[in-house]
This record gives structure tokens, C-alpha cells and sequence, in this order.
DNA sequence: CGAAAAACTGAAAAGGTTTTCGGAAATGTA
DNA sequence: TACATTTCCGAAAACCTTTTCAGTTTTTCG
């Protein structure tokens, strides 16, 4: 295994100073165009890396930022860590990944730990869409919050869009002819149940029609299993449910054909999340609402870079969300 | 916003030199304990981390790993990462991601990424457990695969014991009194389909069984559906089933009940992988192996650190998986 | 051609930490 | 008290890169 090359031998070997060298590898217009190709050849022949460590501390950027996960264990933090981690990657930054596993003494040791490493700036990944306390204050770095928005409103957040998602679901089901539309969801002590069903009843207004029974439980299939026996009940007539989550939606629709509902003939059924495993699989597949988490994580990290060059765009962003139509509607 | 305190901070605070702050910090034996107890609590009070830029220049390690995962989108990457990243963040030690993507390009632009940033060491972890080429030549940092091990048996590789995990399954199914039992699995392209069916079969064997059939097809929900009505014309007097993925087990129990039998009781299922949405979800619940991912990957940031520091451990090693009963069975 | 301007180059400093080595203080010995 | 040891502390160098500033060479223009 070679040493590594450092900006001195490359000054050495094309017979420069290490100032010139290094004039000429970031591209400063004070070396001429010979000297330059040079150097340039010199440190392509070495493979000439600069040492970055050497580099931050001067104090210039890092290209380092951190992505702080309150709970990654959770589903919905991992798709928009990776439409982060990919844009990231796409500018030369490097991430460097905390999970700081919904402690917050944990995560109060990651700040330190990012901060002492310089990170230019740092995305804060949420478990939920429920608002979580702001880091920002005094922290000297940019701050993104991507999925769990932060408390504070000056702050730069991203949520999807679930007041849109709901009134995109429940206008495709009146679309379709359906008036009877009851909202099967998780529970309401989530920022997002609430939203879906504000959307949904929000539509159900647009739309001329009375607000359908809302049923609260879990975010589980085997409570999209029960409520199937409880929306039945209510009203025998009805011909199309809302739910707040694919996996309610699975329960539901499987519990509905038992009772002999055909789905979509008799009940339409719309889910959300578009969880593929559970969304494409289900029979029928479930129509369900995209919630892009993976645009939504690359967006984030955008403005980020975009807040790092000091163009920060305070607020609570909501990122647009996607009907995917399969054969449950 | 703080300025970040630096050991002139601390040393000044303490009223020492920075060359004794150092020591006490290190904790070098020069320094006197009272000495060294005002510089802590100087440090303390600053909250006063060092800078790993300053530090890894002199030389030393820069407490940094890469984490290189080849296609994380998968849902088998995400427990490994953890459980490294849990590993790293205990010790010292901060993780850089690198998403590939399955892109061969890719990767090799960020390994060199990694290089450049004077990595420690590099965790490479697979989609599937299939062996992939290796990148440890030459490059000067130790490297452990998890869960996809390097083609090169030289390489510290650690994956999850798939021939002990289906032996395990065969031989309960066996203890409850089983006799028929079918084996139905993914792709024969993956060395996971291979080995599990390879276990069953050897396991059946000890037992003094014929080994049953094994059904071929995809890792799907669909499939075991399709499955459940080929086994059972197969062979309608089959008492027990050992699914390949808890996808194909979760389709084999919803098919095989609406062809009126019983789970467990005319037939035992047995599931791969402790998914929870669909083990737990599934009607009944699922008995079925966990490959321990999470612990696969802290097992192999601990050898990584074993390896860092010259105490690498060569070759593939098989981690042991765990039998997770529920009412399948 | 001479002077002024522009273009180019290099020495040196800065950034934070660790380590080495010399010096000072404290302790032990004669 | 004088000397030898031991213990403790601090000055300075080293790590690698970038930037500033001053010096030197080349070009431009009258």
C-alpha cells in the first residue's frame, strides 16, 4: 500500500511551490495555463486526493452534512434518509448517518458530535408527521426537518401534502359515483390522522355530500380487519371507505370480501402510504395515495445545500402527494 | 450561536498549557490528578469536543467508517445498517452513507469518496445473500461484508445461517408431530432460496422423512398463493408447509384457508424472516425465523473495529437465527 | 525604450491537536 | 546542604491545505 500523495509532492513533482499547486488544482485564475496542465498532470499521476481534514480545518465547508433520524427503525424514515442521501451524493457531500433511536440524550450527543465535526449543515429525518422541538436555536448550521416538521415555524421543513392526499382520494372515489364514503384510520393522537380526515371531510363538503362516519383505532391491519365489521354495521349501504393507511386498508378489504363485499364492485377502497409490499399485493392491489417520501427527502436535502449558501427558505413546505390507481377502485 | 471550544479553550480555562490539556484529556500519565480533574471539569463546562479534522491530520485514525450499502431501497439492507450504525454510535465512531444503488459506478466513486476522507474502515453490506465481487484489494482499509458475503473467502464476511435456520424450522415442524411436509421458496437464482431448501431437505433427512416437494416460483405474496393450490393437489393430505419468506408464507395460509383448511391445525406453516407487518399481521400469525439482522450488523461493526485494529477474523461466518413462535404452528 | 500595468509565483501563516523534549519543581539520598 | 531522581508542565514542531501578500517576471502602451 503506496503513501498518499500529498499536495507537496505534486508541487514537487511539477516544479512548482505547494501555493501554486494548489492554485491550480481549485481552479484560481492566478496561474498560467501551462503551469497549470502541469500540475494538473502531476496530480492525476499521483492521484493526488486532498486530505479533507486538512481542508475543514481552515474553516472552509466540510462537505459534510449529518442526517439525524429520531427512530429509523420506522418505515416511513427510511425512504426520505434515502432521496437525502442521493442528492446528497449527486454534489459531492458526504452524510454521515445518526440514529439517534427517539432518545433525545442520544440525540443531543449526535448534535455535539456533528457539530464538533464540522458538518455544514444537517437534516433532521422525523418518525411522524407530528411536530417535533426545534435543535435549531443557536447551532450555527443550517437545519433542514424532513417528514416531522419542527415546532418552530422559522425553521425550513418539509411534510407531505396529507390535507391534499385525502381530498385527491376522496374526489377520485366521488369521481368514480360513490356517495357513501365512511374514513377508516390510525390514531387520532397522530398530527396525520387528524389531517387525512380533515382532508377527507373537507372533500366530502366540496363535493355536496354529507361527512361519512370517521372510525379512529390503529395504524394495523387487524383493526382495518374489526373496523370492516364496524363499517358494515354502521351502514350496510356503503360503497366506499377512505382508509388512513395501506395496512388498514389490507385488514379491510380482506374482512369485507369475507362478509361477501366484492371490492371494487361494492366497496371501493382507497388506502395511503402506497406501501408496496402491502399496497401491490393485497387482492385486489389497493388505489392508494403516494406520499413521494423519496422526492421528498431529495427536496429537503436541496434546501439544505440551498440554506448552506445562506438562501434559506423558512416555513412548513407541504410536498405534493400522488393517487396511485390499481384495482381497488 | 457558541463558538465551538477548542483544547485553548479548555487548557486557558484551567489555566494549564494546551500540552497539558491534551495529556489530561488522553489520559497520559504526566500529568498530576489534580491536574488533570480541573482540566476535565474545564472541559466539561465547555462541553469540549475535539476536532476530528485536527486530530486524523497528525495521522491517527479519524474514527470514521464508511458504510457502503449496495441497494438499501431493499428492505434487508435497512436492519444490518442499523445495527451497525447502533455499534459505531456507541463507540466513538461516526458512519458516512453511501448508497450505491446498485450501481457498480457508483460504488466505486464512493469508495474512492471514502479513501479520500481517510476512512477507518468500511462496512459493505449486501441486498441479498448472494456473494459479491470484493473491494478489499489494495485498498488499505479494512473491509467486512454483511449479510452479502465477498466472493473472497480471505474477506471477513458475516451472513445469517440460512441452512441452521431452516433446519431449525423443519425440525419443529417435525416435533409437532408432522410427517408431509412441502417446501415452497423464492427464486432458485438466489443462494438464500438455494441454502433454505438445502436445510429443509437435510433436515427431513435426519428425521427419517422423505423430503417433500420444493416449489419454485417468486418471493411474493401471489406466489404462495399460487402455491398453497399446487401443494395441495400435489399432495391433499399435507400436514405442514416451510415458506421461504413470510410473504410466501402470508400468501400460502390466506390461500389455503379459503380452500377450507385449517392453520395450524390441518396444516402448520412456518414463514422466513420475522417481517412483523406481515408475521404478525397475517391470520394467524406466523411462525417463522428471524435472521437476527439487526445483530448480524452490530456482530460486524464489532469485527470492524477488531479489524481496525489488526485483529481481523477471515472468512464467511454463519450467524445464528432464531425460531419465533406464533400460532401458525 | 522606459514606465506602468498585468500576470504569475512563492514564502509564510493559519487552523486544532498530539507528541517530543527540555526545563522546572518537588522529592529522596548522602 | 548538595546532589541525584522523579514528577510535572510547557514550548514548539508536525500534520496538510488554503489564502494572503509581497516579490518577480512578462506584457502593454505611450
Amino acid at each position: 500500500m503506496q503513501r498518499i500523495a500529498t499536495i507537496s509532492d505534486v508541487a514537487h513533482l511539477a516544479g512548482v511551490s505547494v501555493a501554486t499547486a494548489s492554485k491550480a488544482l481549485n481552479g484560481k485564475d492566478q496561474v498560467r495555463a501551462e503551469t497549470r496542465q502541469r500540475v494538473l498532470e502531476a496530480a492525476e499521476q499521483l492521484s493526488f486526493k486532498p486530505n479533507p481534514a486538512a481542508r475543514s480545518l481552515l474553516g472552509g465547508p466540510t462537505k459534510t452534512v449529518g442526517l439525524l433520524t429520531s427512530d429509523s427503525v420506522g418505515r416511513f424514515g427510511i425512504p426520505v434518509l434515502l432521496g437525502a442521501e442521493d442528492a446528497f451524493g449527486a454534489g459531492e457531500m458526504a452524510v454521515l448517518l445518526c440514529d439517534a433511536r427517539g432518545d433525545s440524550i442520544r440525540e443531543q450527543h449526535y448534535i455535539r458530535t456533528l457539530l464538533a465535526r464540522r458538518v455544514d449543515g444537517i437534516i433532521v429525518v422525523g418518525e411522524s408527521t407530528d411536530a417535533r422541538p426545534s435543535i435549531s436555536r443557536e447551532l450555527g448550521v443550517p437545519v433542514v426537518y424532513a417528514y416531522g416538521p419542527s415546532d418552530d415555524p422559522d425553521d425550513v421543513s418539509f411534510v407531505p401534502d396529507d390535507l391534499e392526499g385525502s381530498r385527491t382520494a376522496i374526489k377520485h372515489l366521488v369521481t368514480l359515483g360513490r356517495r357513501r364514503i365512511a374514513h377508516v384510520t390510525g390514531l387520532a393522537t397522530y398530527q396525520a390522522a387528524r389531517e387525512r380526515a380533515e382532508g377527507a371531510a373537507a372533500a366530502l363538503d366540496d363535493a355536496g355530500l354529507e361527512p361519512g362516519p370517521v372510525f379512529w383505532g390503529q395504524w394495523s391491519q387487524r383493526w382495518g380487519r374489526q373496523a370492516a365489521a364496524m363499517v358494515l354495521h354502521a351502514d350496510p349501504d356503503v360503497d366506499a371507505v377512505f382508509c388512513g393507511s395501506d395496512q388498514i386498508a389490507a385488514g379491510f378489504v380482506e374482512a369485507a370480501r369475507e362478509r361477501g363485499r366484492r371490492i371494487p364492485e361494492d366497496i371501493a377502497v382507497v388506502g395511503y402510504d402506497n406501501w408496496e409490499v402491502l399496497a401491490a399485493e393485497s387482492r385486489p392491489p389497493l388505489t392508494t395515495i403516494d406520499p413521494n417520501l423519496e422526492v421528498l427527502g431529495r427536496t429537503a436535502a436541496q434546501h439544505l445545500f440551498a440554506a448552506i449558501d445562506g438562501r434559506a427558505t423558512p416555513g412548513v413546505h407541504r410536498m405534493p402527494v400522488q393517487l396511485v390507481i390499481r384495482d381497488s377502485t
